[in-house]
DNA sequence: CCTTTCCAGGAAAGCGCTTTCCGCCACACC
DNA sequence: GGTGTGGCGGAAAGCGCTTTCCTGGAAAGG
């Protein structure tokens, strides 16, 4: 047990060359060494079963081949479709990701990064939805500029708050474009299921719902607008909440699939069918839910997608600006929204 | 930009201390330092902003806050639920967790482990099934084997195959209890679609239906039984292929949910209803997958229990020999199956 | 044949920390 | 007042690697 692990300097004494050597052959150093050591070395190396100290490495260097990825929730697919992509890229690319949680937390995103930069990870890829908290998002920042400031890489997925690299879902125009679509199908009392009111990405959508209404001469009441935590229990909560106002919608936006489908729950319980008496659609197209019965009409992200893309702009050493990759997002309307039948009655 | 790291040294120098001073007030060192230095050495430091500098933290200590966490397929709600135990585990012990991924393929296992080794990780929970590639399975013994003789400790949530702690599904007596529950709705002509042959978790699940199935009296055709991945499409693609042989089972059992979920899909497109026309149950009981209508009978598994247990295990500093922690599965009988209708069809 | 040039190999200086070991001082005890 | 004793501060030796710089010899050029 606990036997001591084989360093270098043994390899170079049994190869029977200099440090320099062993490590010139053992990682691909610019430096030629000649065929005969080389063979010597990658040979002992072997027999002897060296592993170089990836932290003696990183010290040496002062690099290391760390990526962080920080979301809110690994469990929410949303989430996890993004951290498939990022870690796809990552490691196909060499790199090692470390994972960190926030549970929604400002505080421990910043936190996370210290740690991240305590570490020396070359990149962090941030997803999340961004808030409204001047102040976290000022201390954030200033985490960002440190590790920045200190040559790491760093890119979101979410809204485009800080002068990084960042994927920006349409989540404006998808919401919008989705409203129009629902209401040429006929419906005219709409219901949105808002996530907490102080997260960009509930604002945002609830906006872009909204602004399609308005094209469409339709209003949204603020009674009809139910704010929820971005979960399958918040959506069944608000919906529960919205049958309770009693308000007559006919179709209801969750602005996410999550939501929706604890809305859809919520219904069912409540004696709704869904598309007959209630049409509902989200947001995201999570893939989990794909086969979803009644098929869930919502907005398609290429979510996995957009996480390769992150981690591809946050590996990629180029240029110095901030870019911005917008991500459209496609409208898909599915057995869970039709033309209004009679009178809706949600 | 790129503006050099502060390092203990000039906190040192700024506060008027020595080095070993310095490092004594910032990380709880054993040793006792004078209020007076150690006020002064606190407050220079969070003047410069220092941060320490992990790696070399990791070399002189000749340990590391770091814990691997090795996963199949991170978008895979079996996975990441198991993920968000071990990262909340992980993360309230102050580690950070190091996300691999295997896509399913054991030599990445083994090299995902190694990286860790090299990182001096201070644990490894590995989770997903092992397989019956007796050749891959001595690899990765062996460098479990490194790693553990190295002072780390591994954690594994499958099948016990390895001298190491693990958390261990209870595959068999859960599929055995379900095959017997689902006998005695009254169905008789039974199909089962399993996942790649060589995996330990289907054969398990496939051995273990098939035992409950014995114990009611009945026996599973081989006809009856098709392999597929383990996924969605997986499961849509076994589905059809059991349709296409037509050999007129009432009830299906999906050695996971996933493919459950891809089989119902194939049934509603051959155009026959859950469960009037065929019954149908899963494994795992994944949370995105509750609210699914008609909702699927399926084996409860604490997934993300699991997963803080196994981060448990691997984290407590105690004993030495393996612990093997049994998890038992709750069959949940919901929509999905029903007493068969007259003769099945399937 | 001598001078340059080039190149591979090695010595050694770090990288930023931790920790051992030593020395000094203050205090207590006889 | 002399001798222990205990504790705190600092010097310095690593931890395992990378990389600069130097050196000697071989190849090339005059």
């Amino acid at each position: 047990m606990a036997r001591r692990q084989v360093t270098l300097a043994e390899v170079a004494q049994h190869a029977g060359v200099s440090l320099a050597t062993a490590s010139r052959v053992l990682n691909g150093s610019t430096r030629q060494v000649s065929d005969l050591l080389r063979d010597r070395v990658v040979e002992t190396a072997r027999k002897l079963g060296y592993l170089p100290n990836a932290s003696a490495q990183a010290l040496a260097r002062n690099s290391t081949a760390l990526v962080g990825l920080i979301v809110h929730d690994i469990s929410d697919p949303y989430f996890s479709s993004i951290a498939a992509g990022v870690t796809r890229v990552a490691e196909q690319a060499g790199l090692v990701v470390v994972l960190g949680t926030t549970g929604r937390s400002p505080d421990r995103e910043v936190e996370l990064f210290s740690t991240l930069r305590a570490h020396r990870a070359r990149a962090v890829v941030l997803a999340g939805s961004r808030t409204t908290d001047r102040a976290a998002s000022a201390r954030l920042a200033a985490e960002i500029e440190a590790f920045t400031g200190q040559g790491g890489r760093v890119a979101c997925v979410s809204q485009a708050k800080f002068p990084t690299d960042t994927v920006v879902p349409a989540n404006r125009a998808g919401a919008r474009s989705l409203a129009e679509k629902l209401a040429s199908l006929g419906h005219r009392r709409f219901a949105v299921l808002a996530g907490p009111s102080d997260l960009l990405v509930s604002r945002d959508r609830l906006a872009g719902f909204r602004a399609g209404l308005t094209d469409a001469g339709l209003t949204l009441l603020d009674a009809n607008v139910v704010h929820g935590a971005l979960t399958r229990d918040g959506g069944h909560q608000a919906a529960h909440e919205l049958l309770a106002r009693d308000t007559g919608t006919t179709c209801v936006f969750a602005v996410n699939d999550v939501m929706a489908m604890g809305a859809m729950a919520a219904f069912r319980e409540h004696g709704l069918r869904v598309p007959e008496d209630v049409s509902i659609a989200g947001f995201d197209d999570i893939p989990p839910l794909r086969d979803l019965v009644p098929a869930l009409s919502t907005v398609r992200l290429p979510l996995e997608d957009m996480g390769e893309r992150a981690a591809r702009l946050v590996l990629d050493e180029g240029r110095d600006e901030p870019r911005t990759v917008r991500v459209a997002g496609e409208v898909v309307l599915r057995e869970s929204t039709t033309t209004p039948a009679g009178t809706g009655s949600a």
